[in-house]
DNA sequence: AATTATTATTGTAATATTGCAATATATAAA
DNA sequence: TTTATATATTGCAATATTACAATAATAATT
């Protein structure tokens, strides 16, 4: 027990999962907010930024790169990493048709 | 060492990385999913509907409730469980904002 | 080649999550 | 009141995540 049972479910499910959890950590949102605030790619910037030793953020950008959310390319003797806009779509348009569903239906079930 | 920063980040923060964690497990997805198939609420038929047993869905239920993504009211001697949309739009308005902050700058960082 | 700067990896401790059996609770029906 | 039905809670084992120190790897600079 203990381990998610992956292999049940559809991969929508797993992918829509996949990248919410991965928007699921305060420091992923910051480091997103981050990158965005500051136009672009950054590198070791957000180590001084955030209160976190360099390599919990190193995990934190691979765990938002493994995910699709960010997307890293070498720049001089740094990495620099942006946000990538599409898988953010993909989670953005499953929580639109949720909503407008709902409203569609005008439903008052509880 | 293991815990969260909380006190670290802003409201804004943790309030959306609580609700991108909370869609962010399939079977969580699977959940929402299936609330919205059967147009409303529902009980236990969810246990019959997902591989996995009655307390887990029982505990899958709870954070989804938690986070403020389903809302449930005692029906007869059961328990009705629906979507409140109102907590996803804050997620689906957070994820539109980036997307169309990139878009606007059409940057082309990386 | 040696130094510096930046990012990644490894190993490990603390904590959190996932899943379930067993049990408890609560309500409806008999 | 007993029985059946639906949901919640508790306790526990397996697994995953979070965070960091130490170290490695990589690339630019001197």
């Amino acid at each position: 027990m203990g381990a998610t049972k992956t292999e049940f479910y559809t991969d929508e499910q797993n992918k829509l999962a996949i990248l919410a959890k991965a928007i699921g950590h305060p420091a992923r949102v910051a480091i997103i907010d981050y990158l965005l605030k500051v136009n672009a790619c950054i590198c070791d910037d957000i180590v001084n930024e955030l209160p976190l030793a360099q390599p919990t953020i190193s995990q934190h950008l691979r765990e938002l790169k493994n995910a699709g959310i960010i997307k890293g390319s070498i720049e001089k003797n740094a990495i620099c990493y942006c946000i990538d806009e599409k898988s953010l779509e993909v989670l953005q348009e499953y929580l639109g048709s949720i909503t407008s569903k709902i409203k569609d239906k005008n439903s008052k079930f509880c």
